[in-house]
DNA sequence: ATGATATCAGAACAAATGTTCGTTGTCAAG
DNA sequence: CTTGACAACGAACATTTGTTCTGATATCAT
């Protein structure tokens, strides 16, 4: 009982690869008979033959009594769909960025390691690099989601996502997520170092800011590059 | 001396536009007798007749006596670029959102009109599909840019983005931009229709809600479906 | 008005092309 | 061994489809 496998036998293979090939070059598919001449297939029934059953693995999709009706949905190495959209992702503005937390007041935020690259694909943010900071590296950059009411200073509100970036120091005027120690807690403030101090001023205009004599005491995690707000309708 | 100009008549546009429509849909190009058809032209003759003037121009290849036989080189609007863009879009979960103005407390903000696919591309969002609510169709979203700090008590501060949804009606729950007619004035609120009475919750929990007793005074222009905050840092 | 060029229609034709049918060979299962 | 499914071939057939030809209409410069 070797016959009958659910792979691809080496002429659905043949065909499948010839198929590509001959669609990407000349711009429309091949004929039957065009198919049958390059992957020695004397019989043009024998190509319709394979051809059928291609189509009903999904790998083509047909029209009846179409010249050259043959659409072609995947490839003999997989699903086309996939490796388009990796392309995309590489040539077009489609950037994934990885959802690697929870920003919580009260707790230290989680910083990713140098080397991220490995993250679960279900939990990462898409977003257009046109939205981005021109400068940002894409790598350098992680989401966070915020939990609870207490950024609603930082005009941030429980669910929201937070695009940061990994920075050691904060330049003035950036809006970064910095650890208080004397409070023991995490904040999204924008940054200001001022004749030695350190001003935290929030994002609401109405707040007032904190102020802090010693920088050190000043942690910064990282700096803040989007704040995305999904608001859920039932 | 107005004949044989450089552009390209009404009929090699509606060609174009069809043959890339068409490839698009099905994978393979249409038959000779298939662009007569969609394009109003009864002959086979004159169909052949333009596909040889845009073979010449270069917006074409054509196989010799080869079905369907049609390679799209460039489209009607000029490069390929407009195609894989579109292409990237529908293969990807890229969704162009138009920006179709600002939202100011004081002034009515602006909706646009049930047929707005033609807006200025420069001024659009580019957001993952994956982001969006998964109802939304994307032809009903339009996007704001909030002017002014009027509206720190729905959490969004002035330069925001936010993506709105054309809706007639609002759902409890839902955060809807409104025009209050007594106060001459835009805001984003959570809405909720208790007892007759509709009830503005703002988003800051902090912050009291506004209660209005004639329903018919709100008027509710579209539902928020997400706020976007680019900080910038210089 | 007139002629040249562009545009269009319809038909006929030939080539390309998909579909179907009968037949044969192979091989595992009964 | 027989049977049946699978794979393959070749030919005939029907349809699709590109090409060509004749003629008509339209537009515009002269």
């Amino acid at each position: 009982m070797a016959r009958k496998r659910a792979g691809l036998s080496p002429r659905h293979q043949k065909i499948l690869t010839f198929l590509q090939a001959y669609t990407q070059e000349k711009g429309y598919p091949p004929s039957i008979r065009e198919i049958g001449n390059q992957t020695q297939i004397s019989s043009t029934s024998v190509v319709n033959y394979y051809l059928n059953q291609l189509e009903e693995m999904g790998y083509i999709s047909r029209g009846s009594n179409v010249s050259r009706g043959i659409n072609l949905l995947r490839t003999a190495s997989g699903n086309i769909i996939q490796q388009v959209k990796h392309a995309v992702e590489q040539i077009s503005d489609l950037v994934t960025i990885p959802l690697v937390g929870n920003i919580v007041a009260g707790e230290p935020m989680p910083i990713p390691g140098s080397d991220f690259s490995y993250y679960d694909p279900d939990s990462g943010i898409d977003i257009a690099r046109s939205l981005l900071p021109a400068g940002d590296k894409p790598e350098d950059l992680y989401a966070l989601k915020v939990h609870g009411d207490s950024m609603i200073d930082a005009m941030v509100n429980d669910g929201d996502i937070v695009i940061m970036k990994k920075v050691n120091t904060a330049c003035n005027g950036e809006m970064v997520a910095v650890w208080l120690n004397d409070r023991e807690e995490t904040t999204l403030k924008y940054f200001y170092l001022e004749n030695g101090r350190v001003r935290l001023q929030p994002a609401n205009p109405s707040m007032q800011p904190i102020y802090i004599n010693d920088p050190r005491v000043v942690e910064v995690q990282g700096k803040v590059v989007m704040v995305i707000r999904q608001i859920s309708h039932n």
